[in-house]
RNA sequence: GGGAACGUAGCUCAAUUAGGCAGAGCAAGUGACUCUUAAUCACUCGGUUGUGGGUUCGAUUCCCACCGUUCCCA
């Protein structure tokens, strides 16, 4: 465009939009020269990895007639007069083009300054195809020599620092995908993430276990106990429940008469978000009728093994700086023998609970005041004392039954359940135990479950009629286990929060702040629009309150101070 | 839920000690350049210092509130 040469026409600038309004000219520029921006398809011969490999041996200097064609986005750009280096990253890895003029403009006769336009047009975000040949440049860098181009893909955004990259940590979630662009080990984490979950479906497609999915809207959510989220069906206009396990949905098939079932997906939990806790994460329950948790910690064993050892090539990893060795057999404990080794406290001796809390007291344990029973005073010194110490793969056995309502008792032990958590690094990653199929404990226990629940308790569960209505028909002796499976990956990824295995984890909205609000006097509703595009009718909102509003210096701090919680509100929007 | 820290150009970071013109590298634009690989050289553009208040002659800096993130604790 000979209008560029125009003294008038102010000098391109380098703030966000100014650059993305000169990519956006550009797009126009390789319009005008007849070419598609937005290609609609690219036939590559190769991956960056695989001319990597295959020409490892080609010394510098060497050229081969061998002709390829290959995708990717433009990550640098070395550019000369009449000869230019880019380097291109593909999803296997990279590999350098060499542009040379001579070459391109005589390939690529049909567009005049072929080169020419190559240079000016492209810049480092866009998807260039590329044919041509193999030559390791005289430095030692395998390249492609470059004989065509197309501009699949123009891109208008520019990319972090090549040098720095992108290190911020909210960026890096909330735009995960610029993350994925310029971090190779993010890519590198969710394929192997993926390899994980395939390995795991796959041992145990191997020994006849079958998927099948249940319901993840419930009319009502147990299995575990956590808050669940609430939603909404318009037309049957009923409440309905994200699912917070797959435990119960899977038991029934087992009472249908599937004797290995598991399913593998997303649980959703409504509680806080942190290093280990993400409010949707995936979790895989697989139950075996007729076996018992023996059978089940070393189901466990080996199939956690055998996904390390086939998708890292090892069972001992390195995590956060700890060596963990993942080699059979793990050390097994029970409850009480670890917290006594810990604490010097054997509950096992006590018949009085006030003696036992003197006692755990004494230990050093703070004893909350929900904390009635020995069993839970067993958990609590546990979770205290001894949980976070567990570095080394460790099942620990035989809970107390009162944190365990699902549960059969324990063949032995009165007062205990045959359940097993694995922990590793100190983080419970497994959990499982020989299901209670007697249904009529297993109602009195859901039943004390729903007392705690009327009396507050919002992690309690409800009474499943459905369910008991099954274990009544009879379920075989049956063990279940579930595996969270973004706690594995966090191990096996060497990962130290939940967020870096995570694609898209949840953050809070970027802007809540207030964007517009108005009041009506008939109605004393104020309405308040927020920036996240929510809107919220707030009633029997004195005149006054709006007026104070309006002229207060700062709206969002007299909003949460003197109307947030102070007057009844629905949700418009 | 409690505590602490942080938020400055598209990216990575200075400037805050003791309030005094908001800077650099990369990226971007123009020009030169056929072996670069964080290319080089010259010139140039780019800022509502998270948001809203307060103190002050003057605020990125001090104070308050809010928003967001991170870490620790529960």
């Amino acid at each position: 465009m000979a209008a560029d040469n125009s003294p008038n026409k102010p000098q391109s600038g380098s703030n966000l939009e100014e650059i993305r309004a000169t990519r956006i000219e550009k797009v126009a520029q390789i319009k005008e020269l007849g070419l598609n921006p937005y290609a609609y398809k690219w036939e590559s011969t190769h991956h960056a990895a695989q001319l990597q490999k295959k020409y490892a041996n080609l010394e510098p200097g060497a050229e081969v007639a061998d002709e390829v064609a290959i995708a990717g986005r433009i990550r640098g750009r070395r550019v000369f007069g009449k000869l230019a280096f880019f380097e291109l990253q593909d999803e296997t890895g990279k590999i350098q083009l060499y542009l040379e003029k001579k070459r391109i403009n005589h390939t690529m006769s049909d567009l005049v300054g072929a080169f020419n336009h190559l240079k000016r047009l492209s810049d480092t975000g866009d998807i260039l195809g590329v044919k041509g040949t193999i030559k390791r440049t005289e430095r030692g860098e395998l390249s492609v020599y470059v004989s065509e181009f197309q501009i699949l893909t123009k891109s208008l955004l520019p990319l972090p620092d090549k040098w720095h990259g992108l290190t911020d940590t909210e960026k890096r979630y909330r735009q995960r995908y610029v993350d994925l662009i310029v971090n190779p080990q993010v890519r590198q984490t969710f394929r192997i993430r993926a390899k994980i979950t395939a390995a795991i479906r796959r041992y145990l497609e191997t020994r006849d276990f079958l998927e099948i999915e249940t319901p993840v809207l419930q009319s009502e959510a147990g299995g575990a106990d956590a808050r669940p989220f609430v939603t909404y069906h318009n037309t049957l206009e009923m409440d309905l429940y994200l699912r917070i396990a797959t435990e119960l949905h899977l038991k029934r098939l087992i009472v249908g008469g599937f004797e290995r079932v598991f399913e593998l997906g997303r649980i959703f939990r409504n509680e806080g978000v942190s290093t280990r806790h993400n409010p949707e994460f995936t979790s895989i329950e697989v139950y075996q009728a007729y076996g018992d948790y023996n059978d089940m910690m070393k189901l466990t064993e080996n199939l956690i093994v055998e996904v390390a050892q086939e998708v890292l090539g090892t069972t001992k990893v390195s995590y956060q700086g700890e060596e963990i060795d993942l080699t059979l057999p793990w050390r097994r404990v029970t409850m009480h023998d670890v917290v006594r080794d810990a604490t010097g406290v054997d509950f096992s001796q006590f018949a009085d609970f006030d003696l036992a809390k003197t006692a755990a007291k004494d230990g050093g344990i703070e004893v909350p005041s929900e904390c009635q029973t020995i069993g839970k005073l067993l958990n609590e010194a546990f979770e205290q004392k001894v949980e976070s110490s567990l570095i080394q793969p460790t099942f620990v056995v035989d809970y107390p039954v009162e944190i365990s309502p699902l549960a059969k008792p324990h063949r032995d032990k009165p007062g205990l359940v045959e359940r097993f958590e694995l922990f590793v690094v100190g983080r419970e990653t497994a959990n499982g135990f020989s299901e209670l199929t007697d249904p009529l404990d297993q109602r009195q226990r859901l039943e004390a479950q729903a007392a705690k629940k009327a009396a507050g308790d919002l992690e309690a569960q409800d009474i499943d009629e459905d369910f008991i209505a099954a274990l009544e028909y009879g379920m075989p002796p049956t063990v279940g286990l579930g595996i969270g499976i973004d706690r594995l990956v966090m191990l096996l990824t060497d990962s130290p929060s939940i967020r870096d295995v995570i694609a898209f984890p949840l953050l809070k909205n970027q802007s809540t702040a207030i964007k517009d609000f108005d009041y009506d006097i008939e109605q004393k509703t104020l309405r308040v629009v927020f920036g996240n595009g929510s809107v919220y009718k707030y009633s029997d909102v004195p005149e006054s309150v709006y007026k104070d509003l309006k002229e207060t210096s700062s709206v969002g701090q007299y909003f949460n101070s003197q109307i947030r919680d102070k007057f009844g509100f629905d949700r418009e929007i």
